[in-house]
DNA sequence: CGAATACCTAATGATATAAGTAATAGAGAATCA
DNA sequence: GGATTCTCTACCGACAATATCATTAGGTATTAA
């Protein structure tokens, strides 16, 4: 499997293959780094969904592509004029270099899309000093004709870590759509970003509480949208957006369960079957209440004590429920088919909403779309 | 005399033995066994000790310490002259007969050694129920507040749980302390109210909650309370019976009831009557008893006071409270010249000492007085309100304050009494009792001024940090109440009664004064040992409060235009609003949440303008008499105002070493020291005075008093679309500005406080009562104006002795001169010349100091300068200038003062020349003899042609290098050095700016060669002090294995808790305070503040712990070098001051301050310092164990896994091992070995545990990392064996197992089998010192040094093992780059041992009694 | 009275906040598997 | 225990982040046995 098989998009190029190709810091939970896409297969329904009629011989300003998934299924998509991937990781040189080679009109520059001064010379009228390349040709930009008009000639995309960094350069991102600097002095140009839960809720907040001073100063000048999303439960209080792409199909940078071996899983899990036993209980008795209905305490006190027949009945009940409650809390792909299959469905209703209380949360992307 | 002052004190040291729970002596309560807390070992006492417990009946102790014998002596032998009480030179009768030489280090068994707990502390749980809560310091003060209000009701529930508090942790004395108090308190109510049923509660108290519910047996005091309770029963049977039935319970405990009797809640009265009514026959008093009947009655020495513990105040001798009062009316009032109305004899010390007294009593009330005198003028006159004085303000604000804070106090009471959890109800109970103890107006007062100086000290332009203000607060009223309590102690008449020959001991004689003070303790009441000290808990709860009252209260005038009728005009109308003048709020320092108190803008501005007129004036203040001596590590300075000897930052551990060094004698040197610098006198400068008046009122800027409204250029703005980059520069440099701005008013601020106190001091002598820093440098405690100050308070002080010059001392001014006018390189004679060439130009300065050409402010220090100018003008304008009695200090400084301790601490020749260690001609200056170091080094490199060396070939100058060889001895890192580099070559424009990060860093390397190619024994002790704090701090203690248990997960881990602990020259212990911190959160009215919690002892910082050590060790010697020189100068009669490195004296007696000077700091060089230093280091840290770093990939390292291994295979059926495993296996063989079984022995002698092989293969000297080498280059692990090999012929085979389980006498052959010379690796300290000098710049060689060797050779054998790919490095950044070549280490436990001692140079320190230049 | 449960509150722990990092290098500490 | 990444970068005087939400622990009230 070459590298450049993943830009012919050769369905052979599993994404456990991908993700191999990433420095296995990147993928664990502490990186802060730009993470990078792996399930190609979700970049076409993507794009579907986006109206990029308009982009024909676009120039494409790409940050930090990192493996370059998404950016070759853009590039195969857009065909645009040109397409700059700024990508100033060296451990990721190989695969641009083969990015560059693969798909024409490409340029592989190793430089960070967080330096004001890689535009400045993008952009300035002399021509740009060395890791440019000689011949680069310089993108010539015209500025629509009103400010309020959409740029179809730049597109700006990238991926955002959760890096103190990026989160910086998305809060420029929108003061400079405020100020109608830098390369928004063209016009309205559009963004696409995959950007962390975190940052994507600052500015698309998921409940009245959270909505602080960035969301409110965003809306005023940029519309931002979500365009999909992991198919991660999200914690905490707020409504719940769902994925609008089929949500099977987003794949991000997650670390499969099925890559862990039960053993090991339980080591790390027994700190939480400690800590979060009551919410465990919680979940166990609100179940049970659905599933035994009649059997379970209605007052305050003790309850009553019920014959045994039935005692028994809901004794087996709560083991059942625990062990599937367990199971959900601990992760574990596949429930326990130990629970009656009418239970079953009762439980299953409601596993989406147990698992959101477990916050089964992952490193997980959002694309956001802004429209400045 | 003796005998009396011994009954006094016995019971004090006593309890004060137990206070810190000494192993040596049993517990009290035999039930309780001694707290964890404990000397290591038990005490020797030494003789002052042993003076100290003497008994009476005794003669006197022998004279085995100078010091205190030759004073006691004096206090009996020698003829008081009464006139002249306060001499003001003591050159015939040196109070203290100091020995020029510094002290024998400490015996072995004399270092005090507290063990840190094993693990990190969990943080101070304040579960609080009913608001009591359970941390102890803070049930503990609350106690004793309730105690002082008469809140005995809450007091008894803080008892309650003070009781479990004391019985959880076996703190028996404070235990029975308490309750004694309590107990006290209890009768003293019903003293008061005669109520029976009262006297019933006191003695159910002592039955049935201290017998029957506490098991607290009691103590002489309590007994002494029960009988003296019996007394008062009404009915004589009764009484009788409870008498007998007390004195039996105590007899049959097997106690003598002497003791009992002694105690000093019982009067003599009392005592005669217990003795008539049970018939104790009155040889059984014991003679003590009898004795001091006897003496009470005729007592000289003793201030009456004592003789009646509940005697009224004596009213005031002298000129009376009026006169005190008035005299101190010019410190209020500016107007009003002191000493007119009264006819006072100003050298009437009895008469000074009421006004130091009031000065610290009422400095609250006095501003008081003045804010309401200036409102109520105000309103005579009828001035519109919002041109009123500051101060009429402040006074509208008290007004409003007080009612608030009865009210408050209203719902306190409630709160108490209801006991309901509402909100705000658990909080007024935690701090209700604290805010009782100070009386409303003063708590007001105290409020409005610290907000205020507070502001002008730490303010952030127009707010200040909250969680600051709110602390500063609490601990502002602490320290009032603190001084209220000490007034207490000592009663009215403390001082004011005694007789001059008293007073005169005070200041003679140590030891006599502090059994005064203990007497004073014991006799004025039943207290704790020491006044239980707030809590921060309550100290930023009753900060808040108060804080939000004043805020809620506080408002201020302010004028505005009223809009005119059309938009944008005003109207010519104004109005006068009155609005809030403290709001808070919050910020964001870098995206975190910051609390805020912020003052009106208007506010602001009157801060800089208006004339403080003492109204923000706290405490502290610059003393009017003489600071009464130290006498112990919180007594000493003020009168009543309490400050500590050493500025302790609330660590624990310092306080315990302090407390206990003070104990025992140990710190008495320094405290006599201390007071030598205490008792120079100053007083203003008036003509320096009066021109910084007028600059002041001119209000612009000039000779760096900054001007009220400076004109600042602000960045011009781009344009909103311009590039970001731009626009994020402008807005960087707009923060700039305004910093500046900020900056700017706050130094106006400070500088019309300065002008402010030094307007209250004009016509004063007065004192700066001193402390010092951990290290032992002393400071002067007064803030705002002292002599370590800025340029402007120095040249506003000056010694209130004049001296006549002479002809050496005009000389001396002239250097003065010289050196202020920055001419301070050149000879001696040069400078004198400079002065008399410049003669016209200073006598135009002093003639017409701001009307003429303003000669004086060319310089650095115009205000100093000035102040010589005035002098010297003076001094030549009389017919015979010799004849000029100067006040002005000469200072003399040295030259990169740590510098010249580290040469001689080196021995370093080269070094030694350049900071004048060796005589000379001329001053030598070690920055010019570093840049011209670098500067050939750079121009070798030019030759051939390096692009950085050409581009830098003239610019190395003097300025470039001087900050990186300065701050090189306080450890600066590479980074930092070049960051500083960079800052200098921004300055020169030739240099393209975009090449110079690469030019800095480039010449960064240089300098940091060229300093350790100058001072290469400094360097190397450097290193050596770094690898000490490295290892101490990753060690633990032998027995904490015991609790490895981390309280928090339960397991098993090792926790470094040991930091560097050393003893200076002058016995002060040191003990380095980096640790985490652990922060604690506390609610309070305005906010949650965050403040480090100082209770408990966390993990040791060991990065700071290594990078403090040597800058931190040179402080506390050249803190060690002053104070000697302190003591000295003031043997002979010298008058003398310091800022740290800087010497200061009359001119006339410099000569005989540098002589001094050279003496003491040859004298301190004499010991082996750094000899016996490790001697400390191997005593203290005797057993530990301490982790280091070897490398793995060695034979050595390959075979330690290997046993680790199969021992872990073996006993644990696992191949790994952890750390703490690890441990337990060495530790077991250390413990066999230590053991007495020769079994035992012989068990360990077979164990094969990672030491014993790293130790068979060479040890750390050869195997261990080499590591911060980076700063001065040589690792001290090149020092001694030369056996460095290059393992290549066994790479990758592992020995045979039998070779290592083999006996021990085999040793050697591992030892050579693994060292193989390599011939490069061979480097001995001083032929790599040599080789070093004369291969500077050879690029072959180059520096390299065997560190960077073994690191190399190590790395090298990874690439040979194929781990690591080299990679090019490319443009690469960020974590994704290619790897460094990463060299495997292993962690072995090893004991903790010191490094060899680098090779001394052969510089003589003595050489330097000739040097000139060494101070100049 | 003890037992079993729900409810309530205090305590603890995690997270967001703002918004240019600018670029150096090296050692010690922290973190995760 | 080991590898990798993160952090911090000159000493002292000098000293500091907070609000909010999620979760749990632990106590009290309530009920039924």
């Amino acid at each position: 499997m070459t590298a450049a098989s993943i830009f012919r998009r050769s369905a052979d190029e599993s994404i456990a293959h991908l993700r191999s190709l990433i420095s296995p810091y990147a993928l664990s939970r502490r990186s802060k780094l730009p993470p990078s896409l792996v399930n190609w297969q979700i970049c076409d329904p993507i794009m579907d969904k986006l109206n990029l009629l308009a982009y024909k011989k676009t120039t494409i300003i790409d940050m930090n592509p990192n493996l370059g998934v998404f950016s070759a299924a853009l590039h195969e998509r857009l065909q645009p004029k040109q397409h700059i991937l700024l990508e100033p990781e060296e451990f990721y040189g190989d695969r641009m270099r083969e990015f560059q080679k693969t798909y024409k009109n490409s340029w592989y520059i190793p430089l960070d899309g967080y330096d004001w001064n890689t535009y400045n010379q993008l952009f300035s009228d002399n021509p740009p000093p060395p890791p440019w390349p000689d011949n680069f040709p310089k993108p010539r930009i015209q500025a629509t004709t009103s400010p309020d008009d959409v740029n179809s000639d730049l597109l700006f995309v990238g991926h955002m870590g959760k890096s103190e960094k990026s989160e910086r350069l998305i809060a420029q991102f929108i003061n400079c759509c405020a100020l109608g600097t830098w390369i928004q002095q063209y016009g309205r140009v559009r963004f696409l970003l995959w950007v962390p839960d975190s940052i994507k809720d600052r500015y698309l907040p998921r409940s009245i509480a959270s909505r602080a001073r960035p969301a409110a100063s965003a809306e005023a000048v940029v519309d931002i949208t979500e365009v999909a999303s992991s198919n991660v439960i999200r914690t905490g209080r707020g409504f719940q957006k769902l994925p609008e792409i089929n949500p099977d199909n987003v794949e991000v940078e997650e670390k499969r369960l099925t890559s862990i071996k039960p053993q090991e899983r339980k080591v790390k899990i027994k700190k939480k079957l400690v800590i979060r036993q009551k919410m465990v209980e919680d979940e166990i008795k609100k179940l049970v209440a659905e599933l035994c209905p009649g059997l379970t305490p209605t007052t305050r006190g003790r309850p009553k004590k019920l014959p045994s027949k039935e005692q028994k009945k809901l004794e087996e009940t709560r083991a059942r429920v625990r062990e599937l409650v367990e199971a959900i809390r601990n992760e574990e792909p596949i429930l326990p088919a130990s629970i009656p299959c009418k239970e079953r469905v009762t439980v299953l209703n409601r596993c989406d909403e147990i698992r959101r209380r477990f916050e089964h949360k992952k490193g997980a992307e959002e694309e956001a779309e802004k429209i400045p | 005399m003796l005998r009396a002052v011994g009954r006094g004190i016995r019971r004090q040291i006593v309890r004060r033995s137990s206070g810190v729970r000494l192993t040596s002596g049993a517990p009290r309560i035999p039930w309780l066994c001694p707290s964890p807390y404990v000397y290591h070992k038990p005490i020797r006492w030494s003789s002052s000790n042993a003076r100290a417990i003497s008994l009476p009946s005794e003669t006197p102790p022998k004279h085995t310490d100078r010091s205190y014998s030759t004073a006691a002596a004096a206090l009996e032998l020698e003829d008081i002259d009464t006139s002249a009480i306060f001499p003001p030179l003591r050159r015939d009768a040196a109070p203290y007969s100091i020995p020029i030489e510094p002290l024998e280090p400490l015996d072995p068994s004399q270092l005090l050694v507290f063990e840190p707990p094993a693990a990190p502390e969990e943080k101070c749980m304040r579960k609080s129920t009913a608001g009591v809560s359970s941390d102890k310091a803070e049930v503990l003060a609350t106690f004793n507040a309730c105690i002082k209000v008469g809140v005995l009701a809450r007091a008894q529930l803080m008892l309650e749980q003070i009781t479990k508090n004391c019985i959880e942790e076996r703190d028996t004395v404070v235990l029975v302390d308490a309750h004694n108090i309590f107990l006290k308190a209890l009768l003293d109510q019903y003293s008061d109210s005669g109520n029976l049923s009262e006297l019933k509660v006191f003695f159910m108290w002592f039955e049935n909650k201290m017998r029957v519910e506490y098991s607290i047996k009691g103590d002489a005091t309590t007994f002494a309370l029960l009988l003296k309770g019996s007394l008062n029963i009404p009915a004589a049977e009764a009484s009788k019976r409870y008498l007998a039935e007390y004195i039996n319970l105590w007899r049959y405990s097997g106690r003598n009831i002497v003791d009992v009797l002694e105690s000093a809640v019982l009067n003599n009265e009392e005592v005669l009557k217990i003795a008539k009514i049970c018939h104790l026959r009155i040889g059984e008093l014991s003679a003590t008893c009898r004795e001091m009947m006897k003496e009470q009655r005729k007592s000289r020495l003793e201030p009456p006071i004592l003789a009646v513990p509940d005697a009224k105040p004596t009213p005031v001798k002298g000129p009376g409270l009026a006169a005190v009062k008035s005299s101190l009316r010019s410190l209020i009032d500016p107007d009003h010249m002191p000493f007119q109305e009264y006819d006072i004899n100003l050298n009437d010390k009895e008469f000074q000492i009421e006004r130091q007294k009031l000065l610290e009593e009422h400095a609250f009330d006095s501003a008081r007085e003045r804010w309401k005198r200036d409102f109520e003028s105000l309103s005579e006159r009828g001035v519109i309100k919002q041109d009123a004085e500051i101060n009429s303000l402040l006074w509208e604000w008290h007004q409003a304050l007080v009612p608030l804070i009865h009210e408050e106090l209203k719902r306190v009471q409630h709160a108490e009494e209801s006991g309901t959890k509402a909100a705000g109800a658990v909080d007024r109970c935690f701090y209700g009792p604290f805010m009782r103890v100070i009386e409303p107006e003063k708590l007001a007062a105290i409020t409005i001024i610290e907000l205020l100086r507070t502001h002008t000290l730490n303010g952030v332009g127009a707010g200040l940090k909250a969680s600051r203000a709110v602390l500063q607060l609490g601990r502002e009223v602490e320290l009032e109440y603190q001084a209220q309590e000490v007034a207490k102690q000592r009663g009215e008449g403390f001082f004011a009664n005694m007789s001059k020959a008293e007073l005169e001991t005070i200041f003679r004689d140590r030891s006599a004064f502090r059994n005064l003070i203990s007497k004073s303790k014991s006799a004025s009441d039943l207290d704790f040992e020491e006044i239980p000290e707030w809590p921060n808990t309550v100290k930023v709860k009753l900060g808040g409060v108060l804080i939000s009252m004043l805020i809620h209260v506080a408002r201020i005038p302010v004028e505005a235009a009223v809009p005119g009728l059309t938009e944008g005009t005003e109207s010519s109308e104004k109005i006068v609003q009155h609005l809030p003048a403290f709001q808070h709020c919050y910020e964001y320092q870098r995206g975190r949440k910051l609390g805020v108190v912020k003052l009106h803008p208007e506010l602001v501005k009157r801060l800089g303008t208006d004339d403080l007129n003492f109204t923000a004036i706290g405490k502290s203040l610059p003393m009017v008499v003489r600071p009464l001596p130290w006498t112990d590590w919180d007594e000493g300075g003020y009168f009543y105002t309490r400050s500590k000897v050493v500025r302790i930052r609330e660590s624990v551990e310092q306080r315990q070493y302090v407390k206990a060094a003070a104990e025992r004698g140990h710190l008495d040197h320094l405290f006599a020291g201390l007071d030598v610098l205490g008792r120079t006198a100053w007083r203003i400068n008036r003509r320096v005075f009066d021109v910084v008046l007028e600059v002041w009122n001119q209000e612009k800027a000039f000779a760096k008093i900054p001007a009220l409204n400076p004109d600042i250029n602000f960045p011009l703005e781009p344009e909103p679309n311009a590039d970001p980059k731009v626009r994020w520069e402008w807005a960087r440099e707009m923060k700039r500005v305004n910093t500046a701005r900020k900056n700017n008013h706050s130094t106006r601020c400070d500088v019309n406080f300065k002008v402010e106190i030094a307007r209250a001091f004009l016509f004063e002598e007065f004192y700066f009562p001193h402390n010092i820093d951990f290290r032992g440098r002393a400071y002067p405690i007064p803030p705002n104006l002292n002599h370590i100050g800025n340029d402007l308070s120095r040249g506003l002080l000056m010694f209130s002795e004049a001296k006549e010059v002479g002809e050496t001392g005009l000389r001396w001014m002239k250097i003065h001169l010289a050196n202020l006018a920055g001419y301070d390189k050149a000879s001696f004679s040069q400078r004198v010349a400079f002065t008399e060439e410049n003669i016209e130009n200073i006598h135009d300065s002093a003639e017409n100091p701001l009307t003429g050409n303003r000669w004086w402010l060319k310089s650095d220090d115009p205000w100093q300068l000035l102040a010589s100018c005035f002098a010297l003008n003076e001094a030549l304008s009389l017919n015979n200038p010799h004849e000029y009695k100067c006040h002005i200090p000469v200072a003399q400084d040295g030259t990169c003062n740590g510098l010249q301790h580290y040469a001689a601490l080196g021995g370093d020749v080269a070094g030694a020349r350049q900071v004048n260690l060796e005589p000379s001609d001329l001053p030598q200056d070690v920055y010019t003899g570093v840049a011209e170091l670098v500067k050939a080094s750079v121009e070798l490199d030019a030759k051939r042609g390096l692009p950085a060396a050409v581009a830098l070939k003239d610019l190395v100058t003097r300025k470039v290098v001087k900050q990186t060889v300065m701050t090189n001895v306080y450890g600066v890192t590479f980074i930092g050095a070049r960051n500083q580099i960079e800052n200098q070559l921004k300055c020169i424009e030739s240099l393209d700016q975009k090449d110079i990060p690469a030019l800095s860093l480039y010449l960064t390397k240089k300098v940091f060669d060229s300093i350790q190619e100058m001072f290469t024994g400094a360097s190397a002790i450097q290193d050596w002090l770094v690898t000490c704090a490295k290892r101490i701090s990753r060690s633990v203690r032998p027995n904490q294995l015991e609790h490895l248990k981390d309280p928090k997960t339960g397991e098993d881990s090792v926790h470094f808790m040991t930091s560097v602990v050393w003893t200076t020259p002058l016995r002060l212990p040191v003990v380095q305070p980096y640790r985490q911190v652990a922060s604690a959160a506390i609610s309070t009215n305005l906010q949650t503040v965050y403040i480090n919690d100082p209770y408990v002892i966390d993990k040791v910082d060991s990065r700071k712990q290594m990078t403090a050590f040597p800058p931190n060790f040179i402080h506390s010697l050249d803190a060690s070098h002053m104070l000697l020189s302190a003591l000295n100068c003031d043997a002979s009669g010298l008058t003398f001051a310091s800022v740290h490195d800087s010497f200061w004296t009359h001119p006339s007696d410099v000569d005989e301050m540098n002589r001094i000077l050279r003496d003491s700091f040859v004298a301190l060089h004499g010991k082996d310092i750094i000899e016996n230093l490790k001697a400390e280091f191997e005593e203290r840290y005797k057993g530990f164990r301490t982790l280091v770093k070897v490398i793995a990939n060695t034979p050595c390292g390959k075979r330690i896994k290997l046993a680790r291994r199969n021992y872990a295979i073996e006993n644990l059926g696992r191949p790994k091992l952890t750390a703490v495993e690890d441990l337990q296996w060495e530790l077991k063989r250390w413990a066999l070995m230590q053991s007495h079984d020769h079994d035992d022995r012989k068990i360990a002698a077979e164990m094969v545990t990672p030491s014993v092989i790293l130790e068979k293969y060479g040890g750390l000297k050869v195997n261990e990392l080499a590591e911060n080498t980076g700063k001065l280059g040589l690792s001290v692990n090149d020092y001694g064996s030369p056996s460095l090999g290059d393992q290549s012929g066994d790479e990758g085979s592992i020995v045979d197992q039998e070779d290592i389980l083999g006996p021990a006498e085999e040793s050697d052959d591992g030892y050579e089998e693994s060292a193989p010379l390599d011939e490069d690796m061979v480097l001995g300290g001083m032929e790599e010192g040599s080789r070093m000098l004369g291969t500077a710049g050879d690029e072959d060689i180059d520096l390299d040094d065997a560190s960077t060797k073994k690191r190399s050779r190590a790395r090298k054998e990874l690439d040979e093992d194929g781990n690591t790919i080299p990679r090019d490095n490319g443009s690469a950044k960020g974590t994704l780059k290619p790897k460094q070549a990463h060299i495997a280490t292993l962690n072995v436990w090893v004991e903790l041992k010191f490094p060899d001692l680098p090779p001394k140079g052969l510089f003589d320190v003595n050489l330097l009694r000739k040097s000139e230049y060494f101070f100049s």
